[in-house]
DNA sequence: CTGTTAGCGCCTTCAG
DNA sequence: CTGAAGGCGCTAACAG
């Protein structure tokens, strides 16, 4: 019935009290008798009082929203993050203000303004792809809000950072394949940047050295928007070498996809003949045929780490202590199946 | 360097003027001398001005800010809603407040109590799957909040909403199996709720009908989670019958990849014995191979369509004119790949 | 035990 | 052209 939104002065009107007393009666002040308590306590109720959450933003400085900054919402893995950013700021008592740069550090600057006017406890970023300077976060740390950044970050604001071992998850995937015979083993990567694309890459060529297998600069193929369709093309240059290869580690699950259709159109069966592994474990993985051999990693879990320390670092702030910061970095874990 | 953040107030000071003054001068009241106006706004640059959202927001009582429930967020098609979503709201000058009920009806109204009380203008919801009552959004509704439901909808509130038209994707989808020669046709079916499981359904047996083609009772399967590992299992079943289904149209990709491998396994081939439809369209049925038949609906579209809508109402309303409640139903397309 | 006062940061009549 | 006053809804000293 309630049309317009009822205030504690409503409730100290019709009960002949003052706003204040109705303010500290609802909230259990020990210095309110106990039979105002329950009248008060009674109308609220009756008239579905709930507190103006934006009067006690204002006055408490304090919005209890994190605002997160993600390039892209519509893929597997950022929305595994998502979910468990979500799921973790619920938990603490925090809103998420969802916003998408696009992979783009145009976008992604915009975004941060916004979400800095809008007055955020907190920021959980990732970057975008082409995103070559952290400028325009500076801002935040200026006003004292924390940052947390996860999966394509960059060290240099000293911020506390959430990670994955790529280095540890590609070195294991290539391992893996010379462990099962091959000798030849090519890699489509991802670009110069961001980051991740470089430790995966590391990863590499960390397990070819440590078999004392040549590294042979024609098995590196470097993609520029990380598609299936670059995967097919490139594999499709690799199968016409003098000495093609007998696995291919691709950088993620849709460039392997890619990669495997352009093995089978070449009359080449998977594994016998080229073993083949991909990066993220996503949906796709299990489901094509052959199944395929991936590196998983914990998105869920990234994001409910990258929110908790978020959050502690906002309310270790709040408290006075000194806020630690954290650099994580969470296993990944080689899920093998036919393909390899 | 500005450590606390910068307020009229210190505008003012500094200027030796007046606060209001200032906020004058910087919305460019006509009634403010040019020469202070120049003054303030170049402070204002200087001390990195930004007026607190959080004021404004009280003062208008408006936040800007939409709440989105949706089921889970780590789904294809509502990942690509939320993005349509996201991209409107910016558009149009707001920003999003994501929540998911994780298909549980008691976790949606803890939600919708949250975002009620953060005092959100607007509510995009879809709901649960064992969500039978609306009565957690009538609280919306009397308190002026427009309310706009997609996908998964309970049209008895009066709300506008957003579907996609399930029945005829459907019917297309099986009219297409009895034109490819198809007279045996199976539905492994969604559950009893939600309707949109029930509208595919009616769609299945529109076709069924106009071909003129018997209903057997036993081609139907219904599943309770809706995953891959029902598909599998259902399918099996369909294949020991005496009179083995010569197609199959599923509720869901995931389902289809299930009896995909179900029909493999047990050594029949597709489309050539058994052909397959799935629903939905994820980035999972152009990979498969064969590549699965499926039915495609406009994810993104829809979360920006729903939105629009809602500013919409919003806007109206805040303009006192008559809010308009819209249905729209958005075309669903069948897109035919090799399993069909 | 209850009320008064003084803001949080901003906007907007209404005076001067 | 500028300032004073009141208020959005709530909290937190400080009085009484």
């Amino acid at each position: 019935m309630a049309k317009t939104t009822v205030t504690l002065k409503d409730i100290a009107q019709r009960l002949g009290l003052t706003i204040a007393t109705v303010s500290k009666a609802l909230k259990d002040y020990p210095d309110i008798s106990p039979l105002t308590k329950a009248n008060v306590r009674k109308l609220a109720d009756e008239m579905h009082y709930s507190p103006n959450a934006l009067a006690l933003k204002l006055r408490k400085r304090k919005t209890f929203v994190l605002g997160v900054i993600i390039p892209e919402i519509v893929h597997h893995f950022f929305s595994n993050v998502i979910s468990g950013i979500i799921d973790m700021a619920e938990e603490r008592g925090y809103n998420v203000l969802l916003t998408q740069s696009d992979e783009s550090m145009e976008r992604e600057i915009k975004e941060a303004k916004l979400l800095l006017s809008q007055r955020v406890d907190g920021l959980l970023i990732s970057l975008a792809n082409n995103t070559d300077t952290v400028d325009h976060l500076k801002e935040f740390q200026e006003m004292g809000v924390p940052i947390v950044m996860f999966d394509k970050v960059n060290g240099s604001m000293g911020t506390s950072l959430v990670q994955v071992d790529n280095r540890n998850g590609a070195f294991l995937a290539v391992k893996h394949l010379i462990e099962s015979g091959r000798r030849r083993i090519a890699h489509i990567r991802g670009p110069i940047v961001p980051q991740t694309a470089n430790e995966r890459h590391k990863g590499y060529c960390d397990a070819i050295e440590e078999a004392g297998l040549k590294t042979n600069l024609e098995y590196i193929r470097v993609c520029k928007d990380v598609t299936q369709q670059e995967g097919e093309e490139f594999t499709r240059q690799l199968l016409l070498l003098p000495e093609p290869p007998d696995a291919i580690f691709c950088i993620t699950d849709l460039v392997a996809i890619g990669a495997m259709k352009a093995i089978k159109d070449a009359g080449y069966r998977i594994p016998e003949d080229i073993a083949l592994v991909g990066f993220s474990d996503w949906n796709i993985a299990a489901v094509v045929s052959p199944a395929l051999t991936s590196v998983y990693q914990p998105g869920y879990e990234m994001g409910q780490q990258a929110t908790r320390i978020l959050v502690n670092e906002i309310e270790a702030k709040e408290a006075k202590l000194p806020v630690q910061r954290q650099s994580i970095v969470l296993k990944t874990e080689l899920k093998i199946r036919a393909s390899s």
